[in-house]
This record gives C-alpha cells, structure tokens and sequence, in this order.
DNA sequence: CATGAATGAGGGTTCATTCAT
DNA sequence: CATGAATGAACCCTCATTCAT
C-alpha cells in the first residue's frame, strides 16, 4: 500500500522536524548547520534534502508547527475567559504561556528575529498570525467585557505585547517574575 | 602625543561602532560580516583586527553604546513621571519608545537573540541593565503613586514587557499600532 | 506478448531520449541533471535507470540519435549534388544546416565538447561519423566535378570546417550570417 | 613599496589563471573544480578567493587571456597579408592557428559551449571580438585583394568558419588533416 | 599603526547512483 | 516493471581569524 511508503515518508520528516526545532531551540537558526541536524536525525545531509528542499524549507515547516502550536494556546485561553471568571483565567493564561518558554520562547524568538532579517515570506506568515490573534483576542474582550472598542483594542495589542515582554525577559532569565502578583494586578485593574 | 594618538585611535573606534551598528541594524548579527564593516569603515581587516580582538568585541562594544541610550531613555522616562501629571508622560514614554524602534528596536532585539545563543557575557550584560531599569521603575512608581509594594512590582515588569511586546510587533509590521489609545488607557486605568 | 512489452519499453525509452535531447539542447549536459529529465518524462529516476544504465548510456544514445539525423542530412546533400546544378545545392545545403541549428547545432556543439573531455566513447562514435562523411564528400566532389584527387580532399576538408564554424558563429549571434552570399561566392569560386 | 605587493599579488593571479587555464584546458570547465585549481597552484581555496571573486570570475579571466593570445594570431595573419604574396601567408595563416591547437583549441571550444549554456556575458565578450575579427579581416581583403564588397564579406566569413571547424576536427582527431593541400587550394580558388 | 594576503573549517546545495520493496 | 527513499562525495562559496611586513 501506498499509506505504509506515505507513513514512513512522514516520519522522517517528522523525525526531522523535530530534531531540527530541539536543535534551534538550543543553538539559535544560523548556528544550527544541516550537518547537525542531520546527524542528529541519523541520517545523511542527502537524504536531509530529499525530504526538505532548503533551509528556508525547514525553517518554514518550524514556523507552522510554532505558530500552529501558540495559536492552539491563544484560543483555548479565548475559550476560558468565555466560560470562566477572568481572574483565574489571566492567572492560568499569563502562567500557561510563560511556563512553557525555555524551548518554545528560544524558538519564537529566533523566528522573530529570522523573520526581520530579511525573511520576508516567514515574517508575512507570523504577521498574519499575530493580526489573527489579535482581532480573535479583541473579540472575545467585546463580548466578555463589554467594554468600548477603542479599549478592546487598546487591551489586545497590550495583551499580545506583555506576553512577548514577559518572554524576553524570561529567556534572559533577568529576575523571578512573579506571575500571581501581576495577573492578579491585571485583573484587578483591567477587568 | 599619546593624546593625540588616544583621540585617532578613539575616533576609529567610534567610526567602526557606527558603521558596525548600522550594518547589523540592517542586516543582522550573523549576515554582517567583518568584511562589510570593514569596507563601510574604508578601512581593512587587519586595521579592524587592529581595534577590536574579535567580533564578540565588537557586539559589546555595540550592546553597551546600545543599553547605554536605551538607559537614559528609561531615566528620562521616570524623570518625565515625577515632575508632571502620568497622563501625558505616558503617552510620551511609549511614543518615544516606539517612533525611534526601526533601527534602535532591531538591535535590541538582535542583541537579544544572540544573548540567548549562548553569549552569556552578552546576556549577563543586558540582564544587569534590564534588573536595573525594573527596579527603576518600581521605586518611582512607589514614589509617585503611592501604590502598594506589590502592585509597584508588577507595573514594572509589565512597563519593560509592554515596551519589548510593542517593539516585536512594531518591527513585524503586524498592524498599526494605536499608540494614543494604548496610551490613554493605560493612564486611566493604572495611575 | 513480449512483443507489446518490448514495444512499450521502445517507447518509453524514446520518450526519455526525446525529453533529454530537449532539456540537453536548452541547458547543456552539465546543466542537465537525471531529475530534470525524469521529472520531464514524468517517470522516476528509479524508472529512468531501468531503461538506461547511467547518464552516459543516455548522452550516447543523443549521439546516436543527433549523428544519425546529421547523417541523413548529408547524404540528401550529397544526393542533390549528383542530381543538380551545384549552384542550387550549395545554398540549399547551408541552408538547411545553418537554419536547423538552434536546437541541433547546440546538442552538436554539446556532445563534441563532451566527446573532447575525456568521453573517448563519445568521441570515437562521433569520429567514425566525420570521417565517413567526408569520405562520401570527397568521392562525390571527384565524380561530380572531375576535379583532383588533391582538390577534392581539400574541398571536403573545408565543406565540413564551414559548417561547423558557422554552426559556432551562428550560436554565438555574432552577426546575421549572408548565407546567399556566401553560397554563391562558393559556387563561383569552388565548383 | 607598493609595487612589491602589486608584484606578489599579481604574480598570484597569473598563477593561478596559467593552472587553472591548463587544468580546464585538460578536463574541462566543468569537470574542473575549485579545489582542483587550488591543489595545482599550491594554495588554499580561501586564498584562491581572495583573489577571484568566483567561478565565473575566474573563467572571465581566462576567456579575455584567451581571446587576447587569439587576437594577436589574427591581427598577425592580417599583417602577413599586407606585406607579403597571399600563398604563403594562408599556409602560414591555418598552420599557425591549427598547430597551436591542443591546448588553446580546446580552451576555445569550452569557452564558446560555456558561452552558449547561459552564460550571456561570457557569450557577448566572445561575440564582440567575433566580430572584430571579421571586420579586421574584411577590411584587409577590400585593400589587398581589391574585391567587391561581397566577397569580401563572404570571404572574412568563411575564413572565420574554416578555422573553427577545423579546430573542432582537429581536437576530434578524426583525420589527419592535409593543411598544405588545403591552403594551396584556397590560395589557387580564392586570391 | 596599518595592511594585504593567506587560511581552514564549515556552510548550504546538487546529483549520479543504489536498492529494498 | 516501477518506485521512492537513501546516500556520500563533491561542489561553490563565506568568513572569522592570523601574521609577516
């Protein structure tokens, strides 16, 4: 059958795909050679190319899977703030997204980074990730909150914003944050 | 005169910082070669290694001139917040932040892309700064706001995150950033 | 039927032939790589080297193919020297070479530079050829003008030079080519 | 002094122009590589790029160097014409050129199949000394020969030709081939 | 002080070829 | 018959770094 060739074909690039995001994740994108993610998928530089056309292609295919994965946490914390009381949900929100940073913040900030430097077709698809979040975020703040537009608005750029704030600061591993002590603050003073 | 040649020599030093600055603003850390600084400075790369032992050299040299503006915005900024009422110093604190982002925003985001690579020199440097503009802020905020410790605590790592979130967005050119709006609503609800 | 078999096996085989004839012609050998032309036959490579044995098997055969139809070429020229007036002929002749050439003057050129680098093969095959070509000539040239055995060996040496130098002026686009005047300098001065 | 400098730096580039002229003279632009050239002339590859920007370059290099030597032999010819009784001058003329073949003929033939596989610069540098040559040709068959304007044209042409296609023959070595009966037919028949 | 020349390790990429299924 | 997957050697090129002069 052809599902079993297809199967196989899929896990290695699956395989690859995610020796390639652990090795960026660690090493940064322009210091992760094909060499090394070929090794460590254990297979050739050759075979590498047979199931990735380039780099770029990789580097596109870490995109999706982030974005894909980030965009599945925005929606399931759109979905909480629906159904629950907003205090825990910022909580829950804010601790979700931070907690699971060492591998996927590094990632999301080398995407950033790639994506400025003159990867115009990765920084296109972020963009439109970011937009759809937004306007999914200032949405639900409408409904939920019922608050003004123009304060919708002004709480979704800043909501996106802290998160990729808290991020960096994360990643610099410059000081404790403390997570309850500033969702508490938020929902305090803002819903 | 060592004078004389202390000030040549200082000059040079100056001239590679810009250049250099200029190209990785542009280009990035890894797609600036040694070889593009030294032909903007007109100078070879001998006289390059001259000044500078290394690359790394030369990106410290860039994070210090680097946190060294950001710093006395962060100080301006608290400065403005003590003598006149938050409303308008807000405003003015993330416009300011945020119109001189294109070139200034790349960098740092640069910077913090290759500090988190690896060069913990680098984000030893740039954590020191970022602790250091936090508690900044915070005891400002105590000050002028008369607020809790706790909540002067979490407006303060929510300020840096907001800054770097809005830099992120801003150089992916998501959408228009509402800087007014944000602005206004941050006064109304957290001063 | 093996018949059927061996049919479909021609064909497919002809179909490889014809596709990397045309790529070769467009690209040169070098520039084209077993992918393109499985690609273009919409087959394999695995499928393409069930019917052919190597790159080489393939370009030999584009000889056989190309050297065969110059073949034909020649001896219709010859033919129409015993038949008619050689005024007519010549023209006809360079004509019909120098007209045809974007596509088979390029895979000629192509192959004798292959043939020259080392592909003795090669080069032996397409020897055979010119040497039996210029045989036909010279016999033609002695029984149709009556010339010396000495002219006649000259002529057919400079016959064959002619067109393949201006297969070569031809591909370069250097200037538009006078062929009548030519042809009936030729004529005038030859024949 | 710089001049010394220039010298070393010069007599480099000769070098490895004369070792990379040989090697593609041997085996071919393609089949010649850059580390073959490297190896030859005893250097680094890095430091062969120190000194070519690339490939092509390299290859330019070569080319004008050729079509230089060739341009000599031309103007030469051309000089021999004026001065001296035609008969001589021709056997002279096709000897010179055929004689010097197997090194310089091969380099021609891969420059022209390089020229003519995409490479346009390449193909227009030849293309402008094509030209050149026949007009240099042409104008001193109008003065010598005091022919018509025609032949003259038609003549410059097939004199262009005949070299090249006997260079093609020669490199094919397909026969030996007779140069004094031929460039006694072509004085009888032509001049 | 300043430089041009040299280097070597490594980068991404291509491709003819092999082979189990 | 036909294929997709795998390979490894080679290719062109980049670049931080060194060093004699």
């Amino acid at each position: 059958m052809k599902k079993n060739s297809n199967n196989t074909n899929n896990n290695m690039k699956q395989n690859i795909l995610i020796c390639a995001t652990k090795l960026i994740a660690k090493n940064g994108i322009k210091n992760t050679s094909l060499a090394d993610i070929a090794k460590d998928v254990n297979i050739s530089k050759g075979t590498l190319y047979y199931h990735y056309s380039s780099k770029d292609d990789i580097i596109c295919d870490i995109a999706d899977s982030h974005l894909h994965i980030v965009n599945k946490a925005v929606l399931n914390c759109v979905q909480n703030m629906k159904t629950e009381n907003p205090h825990d949900d910022t909580v829950k929100f804010i601790m979700q997204k931070i907690s699971t940073i060492e591998s996927t913040g590094r990632v999301h900030m080398y995407l950033i980074c790639e994506a400025i430097t003159g990867n115009d077709t990765l920084r296109e698809r972020i963009k439109v990730k970011y937009i759809d979040w937004r306007q999914t975020l200032k949405t639900e703040i409408l409904n939920s909150l019922e608050d003004s537009v123009e304060n919708s608005d002004a709480l979704s750029f800043l909501l996106i914003s802290i998160i990729d704030g808290l991020v960096v600061q994360s990643l610099l591993k410059t000081e404790k944050i403390p997570f309850e002590n500033i969702s508490s603050f938020l929902v305090k003073n803002w819903f």
